[in-house]
DNA sequence: CGCATCCATAACCAACGGTTATACCAACAG
DNA sequence: CTGTTGGTATAACCGTTGGTTATGGATGCG
């Protein structure tokens, strides 16, 4: 009985979430697609995965067995993949990056690592804000730097712990603030990231200091198109302190959100990932 | 990027027979949907897996790095599905076999594991000769009494050691010697196992034993086949000694073949099986 | 009761995995 | 040089699979 892996993917978060219906949210698939095929791979199998029970599912004692199976073999897949795509190239670390970091962190950080491994090359990936993990999930990266939070199958280690600021645009009301509380800009549409982003999406919007939902204007994938998004009145958003200087332009303010905990930023790495280069550049950005 | 199983069994296949189409012949599909699929799954992947030369096919550098994974995997895989449908049946021990064995050997080995294991059960599971392990590749048996050789995946021990003789048509004109020397049967049609049984079916038309190919007049599934089939005058075929008695029929003479090698009768089980009560059969069958 | 929650089914469509037939390429024999 | 052999890739085709949206149906709860 073969599977595919995808199909083991489905039965492990569905495993975890215990619905149907979470699991095919996580899962970016329609719920009648994720039932029929959790359905499909249970007939093909020969038994029952899960119980249904009227509030969602319980695994059968077969699949209890299967379901560490299922991680086991996800992943050494995961982590063969990526073995195999870096050994297209030797002695090369990717760096992957959610956005141009600046504060003169990764220059110093690359030359050092340079200095300590001199058959090695770097290169820089700038990922996407829909991929909170800047190409570490998906192998494309061997480290990264990050904002947290970021799923706990990597490690990280913070780097900087920032204030969070608002971007307004120009003619906004509160933009002549010297601050902002935060309470202010509760009921303000704000622009998110997507919803693939996960937790990091929401704590962009704040929504831990928030008593109801927020409201969306609209979601972008990357710095200059939330910016865009802010000077053209579409909704505000909010920044770490340390980026306001990167991004200034015309009709847009950026004020501090003195009531919000802090951003962290972070370098961040499979915790699986146990080679010499991963540690040097480890090493390199906080000797 | 996630893989259907089925690809990487292609995968290991064609990289275990270096060629597309002696994998494409061993895996029983064609060799243009082999060579297809192997395309595709080097496109997701993002890089090659093999390097295409005029004879056959070498592994790329990321092909060699993921062919271990790929066996790591269906290993993992494979266990974990058998371990789970035995979940599905606690205490039970599902013993294969070719054909009914006969001998007095399983009768008192089954009374044996019942007297040491009294919570457990014992299921006989009667397999065509299409699976030479008797199930026990598949996870749909446990232990099997099968002949050799099979794969080096199972671990042996041998019970019997029996002499080869031949069936005929009781018109056939070397049925009136009361011996026949392979010699005599090197031009005749014999009635073979199917392809599935790989070595086995070899071993039962003494490839060994010959300079040139055999004639194959028919295949045949099961003992009761081959026998229809030899005493209908298609062909003749061989079969263990203690088997004679068992399928004597009128219009059928059995003879020994003095001069080929005898044939051995073992139980079998998976390497990796560790359980006590596959030892604890084992221990059964030959105290 | 009426409503919310959640799973399953139906109907539909694009993509996939297989087939056969055939083209193509490199090596080799005559 | 040319025909043959041994191998892979492509083309055309077709049933199955994996996804979608819309909807039905069961269960617990205010």
């Amino acid at each position: 009985m073969d599977a595919h892996l995808r199909e083991l993917r489905y039965f492990v978060a569905t495993a975890e979430e215990s619905t149907v219906t979470a699991a095919a949210a996580r899962l970016f698939v329609s719920q009648p697609a994720l039932s029929k095929q959790l359905r499909a791979l249970e007939r093909r199998l020969g038994f029952d995965l899960f119980e249904r029970l009227p509030r969602g599912l319980t695994l059968t004692s077969q699949g209890s067995v299967l379901l560490p199976v299922a991680r086991e073999v996800l992943a050494a897949w995961d982590r063969g993949y990526a073995e195999a795509r870096a050994a297209a190239h030797p002695n090369q670390l990717v760096v992957g990056m959610q956005t141009a970091v600046g504060r003169d962190l990764q220059r110093p950080a690359v030359e050092r690592f340079r200095a300590t491994l001199p058959g090695w090359t770097v290169s820089l990936r700038l990922v996407g804000w829909d991929d909170p993990t800047a190409g570490l999930a998906d192998g494309t990266s061997d480290v990264a730097f990050v904002w947290l939070p970021i799923s706990a199958d990597f490690a990280t280690r913070v780097l900087i712990t920032e204030p969070r600021w608002v971007a307004l645009p120009a003619h906004h009301p509160l933009a002549d603030r010297p601050s902002v509380p935060f309470e202010l800009l509760l009921d303000e549409p704000f622009v998110a990231l997507p919803a693939t982003a996960g937790p990091l999406r929401d704590f962009w919007l704040a929504v831990d200091a928030r008593p109801g939902p927020p409201v969306v204007a609209a979601e972008a994938t990357a710095a200059d198109e939330v910016l865009e998004l802010v000077t053209a009145g579409v909704g505000i958003a909010l920044l770490a302190e340390g980026n306001t200087g990167l991004y200034q332009r015309p009709g847009l303010v950026c004020r501090p959100v003195p009531d919000l905990p802090p951003a962290e930023l972070a370098v961040a790495w499979r915790r699986t990932d146990n080679r010499d280069a991963v540690r040097a550049f480890l090493d390199s950005v906080q000797p």
